[in-house]
DNA sequence: TCTGGGGTCCTAGGACCC
DNA sequence: TCTGGGGTCCTAGGACCC
């Protein structure tokens, strides 16, 4: 891989650029703590279920990656140091680094907390030289933060993503291999590339897509080029196949979004235990509420949406919502209806994971004037104070409406169900092997 | 070896309105 | 009496990304 002088490429020829934080989380680590360096260094969880969230290279090099079962990783690597994460720490890297991508210009787009997606074509009236503006921001990120990172460079964000991937050091045969810091890909690079890359390589092809394609006989991109759109449609979705054939030809549409609104935000626990009383199950519901709540206001947001996910040992996951007239944001609304959404789904066996999600936002100003408006309409209001009671009232009266209308729609009998196991507790108990609740036996 | 927690987007079906 | 098609919103599930 190499970028001879002379081909320096225009803004025109390389618009986008992507920039990556090697090993985001574990770099942090050993910056706040220097006799880290040099060890097999991770952050995630430790416990049985917990899963490597990054990992240093020198943990790299006995096969540790991140998203692998932290059991796993152990068993590669026995003197792995295992830490536990602290994402405050993260996020203030990830101002700072934000910072300095922002002195190049304001025209970028995180992902996440380590990387960012810049659009340099604003900077055309400064002349400047997208390669130098790639090696000059690497190092001002070594020199100010201390971190390593790749750039990459390229046509779309397609290629400057793959781009800053090669450009980043990597494992071979249990030895590092030094990358080359910033890489440009050019017209000769982007058809070798189209030509030679496994099609799990491209944006949006995971494990499941990747086999489907491969069960089709794609292996390749080169192979996607050539398919009939109408075809991989079929098996893949619409969506999933216009973008995937466009990305084949080296043609990719996305822009670099400035100030993305949050969409949802939530929380959720995978228990190490998992949990087996509908008891349990409704402290977390309360639990998780009071974090949703906290975030919501953080964000000055309240949510018309509220979803519950319950995932079993088998790790099938089964997930309930309900939009509501107004937004919430209040710790006892969110857990009124989450505990309502979880009492509607048949708890059976033990749950593993719990989550809780708030979608639909309004400005929380807006959602005020909505209720108010609710309440002028039907009262003549004479002080502050009692407009305060009445948006009270009138926010529980539309949250009762709310619950019924949740139990509505799973029917009486689970109503009825759901009320049994309350006054009962429900009790699910290990009987060789299988699981029963409440009175009704074996399920 | 067996899969976290933060999110985004897509799909399909149903309800409802015009 | 039976029937249309489009648009929007909502719900449940699935896949993916970092």
């Amino acid at each position: 891989m190499s970028n001879s002088p002379v081909e320096s490429p225009s803004l025109e020829e390389a618009p986008i650029l992507h920039v990556d934080l090697d090993a985001f989380f574990a770099s942090v680590e050993i910056l706040d703590d220097p006799t880290l360096r040099g060890k097999p260094v991770c952050v995630g969880g430790a416990a049985e279920r917990g899963v490597i969230a990054s990992a240093s290279y020198e943990a790299r090099r006995h096969g540790v990656r991140s998203a692998m079962p932290s059991v796993v990783a152990r068993r590669l690597c026995p003197e792995l140091i295992m830490l536990p994460g602290r994402f405050d720490r993260y996020e203030e890297y990830s101002h700072r680094f934000r910072s300095v991508v922002n002195d190049l210009t304001p025209n970028y787009e995180p992902l996440g907390l380590d990387e960012v997606f810049a659009d340099l074509r604003s900077l055309r009236r400064l002349g400047v030289n997208p390669l130098e503006a790639a090696w000059k921001l690497r190092q001002r990120i070594r020199d100010e933060l201390k971190l390593e990172c790749g750039v990459g460079l390229g046509r779309n964000k397609l290629f400057a993503k793959l781009a800053s991937k090669k450009s980043k050091p990597h494992v071979v045969n249990g030895e590092l291999v030094e990358g080359d810091g910033v890489v440009w890909v050019s017209p000769d690079l982007e058809r070798q590339w189209l030509a030679q890359l496994p099609v799990q390589s491209l944006w949006g092809v995971g494990p499941q897509t990747a086999q489907k394609l491969h069960q089709l006989g794609f292996r390749w991109v080169r192979d996607l080029a050539k398919v009939d759109e109408a075809t991989l449609a079929r098996h893949l979705g619409s969506a999933m196949a216009a973008t995937l054939i466009s990305y084949a030809h080296g043609e990719d549409e996305r822009s670099v979004e400035l100030n993305r609104e949050l969409k949802s935000l939530g929380h959720d626990e995978t228990f190490a235990i998992s949990l087996t009383t509908l008891d349990q199950v409704l402290a977390q519901c309360r639990h998780h509420a009071g974090v949703v709540v906290r975030a919501l206001r953080a964000q000055g947001r309240v949510a018309r949406t509220v979803s519950v996910v319950v995932k079993f040992d088998d790790l099938q996951s089964v997930s309930r919502s309900q939009t509501l007239p107004f937004g919430v944001d209040d710790e006892a609304a969110m857990t009124s209806v989450a505990q309502a959404l979880v009492r509607s789904v048949e708890l059976s066996r033990p749950v593993r994971l719990l989550g809780l999600y708030a979608s639909s936002f309004l400005d929380r100003a807006a959602n005020q004037v909505q209720l108010s408006f609710d309440v002028v309409t039907g009262t003549d209001l004479r002080s502050q104070a009692i407009e305060v009671s009445r948006e009270q009232q009138v926010s529980s009266a539309s949250l009762r409406d709310a619950l019924d209308d949740i139990r509505r729609r799973y029917g009486a009998s689970s109503v009825g169900v759901a009320a049994d196991i309350d006054a009962q507790g429900l009790r699910i108990e290990r009987q060789r092997g299988s699981h029963s609740f409440g009175p009704e036996g074996p399920v």
